[in-house]
DNA sequence: AATATATTTGAGCAGCGCTCATTTTTAGTG
DNA sequence: CACTAAAAATGAGCGCTGCTCAAATATATT
């Protein structure tokens, strides 16, 4: 075989294979990953059942490279984010935006990757995928804490921060948001909800965090040092 | 039929029952629920197949079955800890331990939760279990809810917290952070991890935080504390 | 046109969730 | 105890699944 052939005739073979992905893709989202049949993928695409076999050894496999895809989508972003010139808390919002978004538009696909994320079989393929996807994961959260390291070097962010803690509680808490979100039905303010959620954690991780001044402490405070004020006061004169 | 052999006959027939959930509990834990035949499940509980049917009218019941048991335990556990007498901050560290443990114990069941807990299928029945859920869940949170809103009154909390955020953040750092525990595998040191978690969200919602911040706050303190100090090291000298 | 290679196909397999006519077990009665 | 009616348990069988592989078809090379 030539090379310009050879060339055709592999680029013949990914358009069928995103082909392929594209319906997986669709179907997934729309019924969920174990609703979907590979019959019904073979159909969508235009394909026989055979064909999808041939080009994915397992329909496992073929989650797996939507899956990179979607990975692949986060990342970019996460990365252009770190690019550009902003502050910390804008780059985190902006950030958070993103992956809730992302995970909105198929939220399918985020629980089988849960999933697969966890397998611990012993089969090698599946092993294969995992830490494909684990490489994948940790590609994404280095994007966060390249922000957070950032952050602490501008002085935006206090020192000494607990990364993995931080981490868990952002993504965390976008995961389980977006659940609560889905319930009540409101996916056209997700630019406010983010703001919510990144709020408390911004809180407790900034340097600049301009402390709502919860009256009590405020009072207390004050208190404290009119009391150490007197004290020295009269202590001054005494000597 | 007597009411005694009534009751005798339901009471054998709630056995039978007890031991089916039991061996799909076990199954679905270690094998997860997909991987996990309705045969496989009758066969350890040493029954036939039709006998599974014949108790839950469907495999996904009795999942939802497992996961009513699951929610008990939680839901009492959260309930004890309002009960007992104790700050909230303790409060809301028992709460995450028993959260993280409930969930590190049965991963496979926390992902199937999930899943039924998004299911919009149109099917009546599904729709009865993810409603049965939302409740489980509801009541939960509502435990979670209770804990901050005395938390405010007693004035270790901030008033006008964004409960919902700050649920999210919390529930949702759990299940997340056990899943980053999971891979690192480190099973023992639960209660220092839900600490190094609970801390920063501790830290964004509690009126006596430490607040690390504030210029005019700084300076004012600094200045109390050199002029305590000053006062102080005159009156050691003139003693 | 003939041949070699690459790709596609779909019948077939074992296993799945689930049903239901049939059998077995249990409880109540004279 | 035998007899009966109701309750519980059974497993063959149905339509479907993910997946395989020998055969058929399409493509490239000579």
């Amino acid at each position: 075989m030539s090379e310009a052939t050879q060339k055709t005739s592999r680029a013949r073979g990914e358009r069928r294979e995103q082909e392929i992905i594209q319906a997986a893709t669709e179907l997934f989202a729309n019924q969920g990953f174990h609703e979907t049949s590979t019959r019904k993928i073979a159909e969508a695409a235009g394909v026989s059942e055979g064909t999808v076999f041939n080009y994915f050894s397992n329909k496992n496999e073929l989650l797996t490279a939507i899956i990179r895809r979607y990975y692949d989508g986060l990342i970019s972003t996460a990365e252009e984010i770190l690019q550009q010139e902003m502050d910390t808390h804008r780059r985190l919002q902006l950030l958070a935006e993103n992956h809730l978004r992302t995970i909105w538009a198929d939220n399918a696909l985020l629980m089988r990757m849960v999933q697969l994320y966890f397998n611990t079989d012993l089969d090698i393929y599946s092993h294969m995928e995992t830490t494909e996807l684990h490489q994948f994961n940790q590609r994404y959260t280095r994007s966060f804490n390249s922000i957070i390291r950032e952050g602490i070097q501008r002085g935006d962010l206090q020192p000494g921060l607990n990364k993995q803690a931080i981490r868990d509680l952002f993504f965390g808490g976008l995961e389980y948001g977006m659940r609560t979100l889905a319930i009540h039905r409101k996916p056209n303010d997700i630019e406010n909800y983010v703001s919510e959620l990144v709020e408390p954690i911004w809180k407790s991780i900034s340097t600049s965090a301009k402390i709502t001044s919860t009256p009590a402490y405020d009072e207390r405070l004050e208190k404290a040092c009119r009391r150490v004020e007197k004290a020295a006061r009269t202590l001054e004169k005494k000597l």
